[in-house]
Order: structure tokens, then C-alpha cells, then sequence
DNA sequence: GGTTATTGGTTTGATATGTAACTAACAACC
DNA sequence: GGTTGTTAGTTACATATCAAACCAATAACC
């Protein structure tokens, strides 16, 4: 059919996509089955227990979310207890967000999960590989 | 916070959803904004455009996509008459899809797009590097 | 100090997605 | 030739997502 040089299975959207789609398979078990966590859930628990406590907004730009996706998240973990809310004084439109005592447990768990996970996937690898592979993928992501 | 050894932005899952979103986005739009298109559209139209004529089945496997996913793209690409079905003889269950004349020119169009958009993108990186890269990801995409 | 603009966050309504149940055509078995 | 199983594709319903409108708090300007 036509041009026979395009091929697709080489179109880095299109690889890129199936790659992800298939890494995050694996490991979305873990938070949906133990925590029933969505992907936008354990994406905010994860930039809360690994960076600190922030407003929504900065895990906003942090993770790259739009803000309603992460309004909801928030509202989720909250309804399981994960996390908190306080308003701050000097500016009340912000809230800081910071995860409960459980909150923690749940993203220290899913942390050792995750480290696990990903030293499966890296195995397959050699060190030269990785190191390409992670600076490609932070090129594109950078724009 | 916790472990320090872990670090969210070398998770090669969420490392790989976040170059999968954003290489992307650069392309969506051509399919979007000119033919009205859905992501799942275009994949099945890009399969057909490229490997001819086949069954809606045939395309969920090739392009690991579900069957309500691919029996929703067919509709609306049938729609627009980019497409269209023809049942089989000897087995009424299979419907073959082919494009249009006018699918395939707008196969045509987006096709020549991609091969520029891809060779945009694979511009930043050297011969080796690509080649790791897509090594990689394959490896990671079948399983 | 009242008007206008901006900003952090939420809500709403239209659209997309996933799961499971369904239909129709065939095959296999007796 | 009727029962049972399987397969290609569709439909229905519940859920997730996106965009745009919205609200409330602050800032900026006069």
C-alpha cells in the first residue's frame, strides 16, 4: 500500500505510546488492586511523598496534570484518608497539601514496589542502554 | 521524605507516559484539527493505510487495542467515508475494511506528516542513539 | 474604597473509555 | 438436526476525561 518506506511500527509517538501502555500495565495492580488508586491518584501520592507537601498547583506543573484531573485526585485521597488539607493564612486560596500518617505508609509501600518494578524492567538492559534510553525520553518530554 | 534513593523521574513507567503524552501532542493536531479525528482513528486508519485491507480483528491485534475501541473508530471512519466494510462470503461473522479513495488520500497526507514529524523528532538524536532507543522500547512493548 | 484583572481550585456538561453482557454466524458433537 | 461452544463485532452502563464556565480570595489601579 503506497509508500512502503513510512513504517509505522518505527513512528516514535505510536512506539512511545505502546511502550508506556505496556511498563504501566504491570504496575498499575499494585495501587489499583491493594489501594484503589486510580493512575492520577498514585501519580499526586507519589509527588507528595517523594518531594514534600505542596499546593495543588505545583504538582499541577510538577507532574505536568491538568487541574481538574488533579482537583479530583486530591478529593479522592482525601476521601481515603491519604492526605490533608490546610488552608494558608497569608493567602486563602491556597491549601498545602500534606499526606496523613497512613498516607505515608501507603506511598512507602508502593515506593519499595515501585523501585522493585523498575529493576525488573531495568534488568533487560544494559547500563549504556538505560543511560540513552533516560536521556531520549527526558529530551522529548522536554518539548 | 522518605528514601531518597528513589526517584519518581526515573521510573521508567512514568518516565515513558510523560515522552508518550508529550510526542504526541505535536502530531494530534494534524489529524484533529484537519480531518476531525480521534487518536484510536487514526491508528486504525494508519493500519489499514499501511498493511491493506484487513478484518477489525486483525487490527486489535496488530495495534493492541481493544475490540469496543477499534468497532467505535470503524463507525466513525465509516462515517466520515473514509472507509468501508464488506462482509465475507464464507464467513458472514468477518467484515473486511478497506479505505476509500478518499481515505486513502487522507492516509496519504497524514502519512507524509508523520515521516516529517518523526524526522523532526528523531533529528535530536544521533544514528546510535535511535537505535538504542527504539531497541529498547520494543523490548519493553513486548512484555 | 470601588472597579477590574488574576489566580487557586471546583463544578458542569459533553465526550471518551472500559467492562461485561449481548447478537449473529459458524463449528462440533451427539 | 438440536445442543453446546466459540468467535467477530456491537451495545449498554458505569466511569473517566476534557474544556469551559464558574467561585472566591487577592492584587492592582484609579
Amino acid at each position: 500500500m503506497s509508500n512502503p518506506e513510512f513504517n509505522l511500527d518505527q513512528f516514535l509517538p505510536y512506539v512511545l505510546s505502546r511502550a508506556a501502555e505496556a511498563s504501566s500495565l504491570g504496575f498499575q495492580k499494585f495501587y489499583r488492586q491493594r489501594y484503589g488508586m486510580l493512575r492520577t491518584e498514585w501519580r499526586v501520592l507519589f509527588h507528595l511523598g517523594r518531594y514534600g507537601d505542596m499546593t495543588a498547583k505545583a504538582v499541577c506543573e510538577r507532574a505536568s496534570l491538568h487541574k481538574t484531573k488533579v482537583s479530583r485526585a486530591v478529593r479522592a485521597l482525601e476521601k481515603k484518608r491519604f492526605l490533608s488539607r490546610t488552608r494558608q493564612e497569608h493567602d486563602r486560596r491556597h491549601e498545602t497539601l500534606s499526606l496523613t500518617r497512613h498516607g505515608l505508609v501507603v506511598y512507602t509501600d508502593l515506593q519499595q514496589l515501585a523501585k522493585e518494578y523498575d529493576a525488573k524492567l531495568a534488568s533487560r538492559f544494559t547500563p549504556q542502554e538505560r543511560e540513552v534510553l533516560n536521556r531520549c525520553l527526558d529530551k522529548i518530554t522536554k518539548l
